[in-house]
DNA sequence: ACTTTTACTGATAACGTTAACATTTACAAA
DNA sequence: TTTGTAAATGTTAACGTTATCAGTAAAAGT
């Protein structure tokens, strides 16, 4: 494989010009740049990163972490990853996919996922030591990009009451996260925003399964008679719209359901979904986008919300 | 930074007997070892990978390709970047995705995806010159890991037969690609070595869509009457439970249906679908464990099957 | 006591590139 | 011509590591 060393060779010039030709192509000579591009194309010369690397000191690589805790196969995860990986690659940047957080001079900068609350701590240690980037927000840092959960489900609300509904509920976790709150709040600022009351027997909890939103669904209609659920996830909603199916309550003519996450679910259901799409794309650019530009001396003043839009289906 | 300069300054040795002792510490006094041990503990030093790199003259990158054809954000592709990137992750390895196939000195091997004919011309010349190892099945290269569809369709085939079915129908695509003809073979020739007879009205053709699996089955119950049906995907086998609902037939009471992926929405719908799941992180492990195999001089001799599994449903 | 072997350590150069400084060339102004 | 200045190019050293060869000290064999 051909090195600087060739082309200088080749062109009859030193190997600092060739370098200068690569990299400052307008501060050398026309003549003298044609040359070098023509062997250049004639040997398929590219340059070696790795050298490249060595004397500027930094690696082109960016540690992607995530905690063992978290399912690095599980569709969500996975997709975030790959959006990363993707815009890295556009930019130039390989990626070390690590379980564990240790700093050292093999990456310029961190890219994090799905931190608890000990991760973090690390992690602020590493963030002084290099560049690096949350996913998900944070009051302790700014330098994040979450997607906007709050912003979602109002709009769902607000869209779901637009259609006329007045008796609205909602089925939702009720675990220690920052979306689960986030998600629930947005629903009840939507609801009393429109002047309309928010009754605590229309609010019901349910863990993020199925089988979970099944069963709420069916606490929910013993205690309220709502005309429209939104559900703080897909999963939860098609566990809702089987319960409503299974006693024979048509959706949407009499029940609207609404998902949030559509991580490819919402097609599969019948009626067709309608939900808020997680803008998993738009997070992994951001979250590279972010790291690199950290990098390159611009780093991010506060964290960044991504709205995710309503995916219209034929649930609501 | 510390490096190993520093830490040979600090146990008052040369460079060299640092390096002996970080790669090969047998060789090295236990005393003088454990100087130096003491002293990388001390500063947390770690290796730079970039120099290494350059002496070695191997980058510890490899080149994820996966041509622009393909979506990357795909939950079946992202699932199957992420589990190689966990996997060179734990092998020390980092990646580069790329959705351009260029070789140079800035990777030591290559894991191309979703080729089509055109691609994998370049692929052959480019494993020509690097280790590489491609995600499918191919008669030209036998440096291939790939799910065995075949022997998927057919077990669950035999699955259902040995349930006592012996009216079983068909619902797959019909376009060019191995794993098409592959499923639809491992049907084939399972109703076959059970004495079953294969008439083609059993038989139809739909689109991987749920649409056209609805669709598809219309059509079907139209010419014939099974008591099974075997569908080529996760997403057919959805449109026909829909399909089979929409007529009051009951899954699996008065027919049985069967998918093929598993990537999640077996899990989503109605009554649960029994499904062959696709080993994908398998597939990431073997492909990232071929790749650094042939690296290190263990070139693959032949192609690898990974033979997927049944995951029971409610569907059959 | 001498050689031979073994165990361990060290000095130097190299990997391919760029930073920093030095030099040459070209050409305009005096 | 000479000088000054800008444009273009070259030289050397360095980045952090390991390969290679060379050495020293201790142990073992004669």
């Amino acid at each position: 494989m051909a090195t600087i060393k060739d082309i200088a060779k080749m062109t009859g010039c030193s190997v600092m010009t060739v370098s200068r030709a690569l990299n400052n192509p307008e501060i050398v000579k026309k003549e003298t740049l044609d040359k070098i591009r023509a062997a250049v194309d004639a040997t398929g010369y590219v340059q070696n990163r790795v050298a490249r690397s060595l004397i500027k000191g930094c690696t082109f690589n960016i540690c992607v972490y995530i905690p063992s805790t978290l399912d690095a196969t599980e569709s969500f995860v996975a997709q975030t990853i790959s959006s990363i990986g993707e815009r890295l690659g556009n930019l130039g940047y390989s990626l070390s996919l690590r379980r564990k957080l240790v700093i050292d001079d093999n990456f310029d900068g961190i890219i994090a996922a799905g931190l608890n609350i000990e991760d973090e701590d690390e992690f602020e240690k590493a963030s002084a030591v290099k560049p690096a980037v949350l996913y998900g927000n944070s009051e302790r840092f700014t330098n994040w990009v979450d997607v906007n959960n709050y912003r979602g489900i109002y709009k769902m609300t607000e869209y779901i009451i637009k259609k006329g509904h007045t008796k609205i509920a909602y089925i939702g976790m009720d675990y220690h996260a920052h979306y689960v709150a986030q998600r629930k709040q947005g629903f009840l600022d939507a609801i009393t925003s429109y002047g309309l009351e928010v009754s605590p027997q229309y609010i019901v909890t349910a863990d993020n399964t199925e089988q979970a939103g099944f069963d709420a669904c069916g606490r929910l209609l013993a205690q309220a008679s709502p005309t429209a659920i939104v559900c703080a996830t897909d999963l939860i909603a098609v566990g809702c719209i089987h319960a409503l199916q299974r006693r024979d309550i048509k959706v949407p003519l009499q029940m609207a359901v609404s998902g949030f996450d559509g991580f490819g679910i919402e097609n599969t259901v019948f009626p067709k979904l309608t939900t808020i799409k997680q803008p998993l794309y738009d997070v992994g650019v951001r979250l590279a986008d972010a790291v690199v530009d950290s990098i390159n001396g611009k780093p991010q003043k506060h964290g960044i919300y991504i709205e995710p839009e309503i995916k219209p289906g034929e649930s609501v």
